[in-house]
DNA sequence: TCGCAACAGTTAGAGACTGTAACTCTTTCG
DNA sequence: CGAAAGAGTTACAGTCTCTAACTGTTGCGA
């Protein structure tokens, strides 16, 4: 996409931008957001200081780039996922779908963490993150299709309702996944399975989970059993 | 605890630790842990710099300070909110808790966040965290005394009664909040509910449910309703 | 083919922060 | 009352972000 090679000139800086960012991965993984450094990464890619900022507004912005790249990442990951699916199973679906984002997840926790941890007072995600969270939640709404939401869910279900009936652009984002009439359900259904797998994958990413009995497997599968039970799919 | 005044000069230092943290968490507040700048929080105090020091070994060590502050301040909420609790009905003693828990968070994000949010790779929580978050969770497990845990939960109750069997700290804990026999389903309870929690708690505090169509206490509430179903609950 | 604008890089430096060293003054207490 | 412990100071080393001002290099249009 967007034309790989333009002028050598142009590809070389592409080069570059993505050297600087591999190197600033690494230093999130050995130690979190704080510890990635511009001096240091201008130091390894053997360059000096200042020259960074002609490729990066500033460490915020280098920063950015990182989120909205794991954002598309573990969009395409849920959008891999969700290829090979049986549309009949909604129950089998969720748990491929939230096994597809923990594993991802758990594979490079740093990223998710990034996304997903804990935001900076002053810092506001770019707006195409937005998009990206739809793109990963998506997938999921298809399965509460044909829901029958329990007792449970059910005022969760009547404030999405009335939220699809107020905001037209998430009504039809609804509606792409899921015939109409189930709008509300699969709304409530796509908050919940988010909440959920935020639940299990962040706390198991985190590491508080450390030395408990129990595998993050198995504690995601009961969260979405649980969520799946709530709307009655098969 | 621990005698309230004992030399003038402990006292005073006492109070100046406190106006220290006091500051300390207007910046959390303010801008987040990285905005807790003891070179700041000098000057306000009327210090200057290393002087600091003196009553705290570094910034990590007063970090420290204020997540084992936070983490016995919510203990000391839930267990509060334990306190006036009907004993015989268990779903709405974890409504009561799981209300309690969201409370304190809403009511203060950057505390929550300071003790649930992203952990830096190289922290260490201090160990006596791990006593205040069991105090916070042990409230949550007599609700359990009595449950019947469906089939989706089993899984998890199986690698939790496997847990007691093999930790005897774990299993003495359960035991004191449960009759012999439930420690698994308890432990199991336990576990999903402070994971709903953080999912729900996590999401609200940190604001990625901005401008969504439900409040905070229907999602909370739904996912409490779903664990309770869950265990089979009244 | 030449010339110049855009670009990539440099050093110097300001300003914020953490933390150490060495030193002075004051309190406490035996 | 005198010495040790404590509270505070300044000076400084080192890391980091980011700006300013300057130099060399590319590439493109006339």
């Amino acid at each position: 996409m967007t034309a790989g090679a333009q002028s050598p000139r142009a590809r070389y800086r592409e080069q570059t931008r993505a050297e600087i960012k591999d190197i600033a991965l690494r230093q999130l993984a050995e130690g979190g957001t704080a510890a990635v450094a511009l001096t240091r990464i201008a130091k390894e890619v053997g360059l000096s200081g200042p020259a960074l900022y002609r490729y990066f507004d500033s460490r915020d912005a280098l920063l950015t780039d990182l989120i909205r790249d794991a954002y598309a990442d573990l969009a395409a990951a849920v959008g891999r996922a969700a290829g090979a699916l049986d549309e009949s199973r909604p129950r089998a679906r969720l748990h491929a779908l939230a096994g597809a984002c923990r594993s991802w997840a758990v594979a490079q926790p740093h990223r998710y963490l990034l996304i997903q941890g804990t935001p900076v007072p002053g810092y506001t995600a770019p707006p195409d993150t937005l998009d990206s969270a739809r793109a990963v939640l998506g997938p999921f709404l298809p399965a509460f299709a044909a829901a029958e939401p329990s007792e449970s869910v059910r005022p969760m279900v009547a404030q999405m309702t009335e939220w699809a009936a107020k905001d037209p652009v998430v009504a039809e984002w609804a509606r792409a996944h899921v015939p109409a009439g189930a709008e509300g359900a699969a709304l409530a259904g796509g908050v919940l399975g988010w909440t959920s797998l935020h639940g299990a994958v962040g706390l198991e990413v985190s590491g508080q989970f450390e030395g408990m009995g129990h595998t993050g497997d198995t504690l995601l599968a009961a969260q979405i059993d649980a969520l799946a039970d709530s709307f009655g799919l098969d």
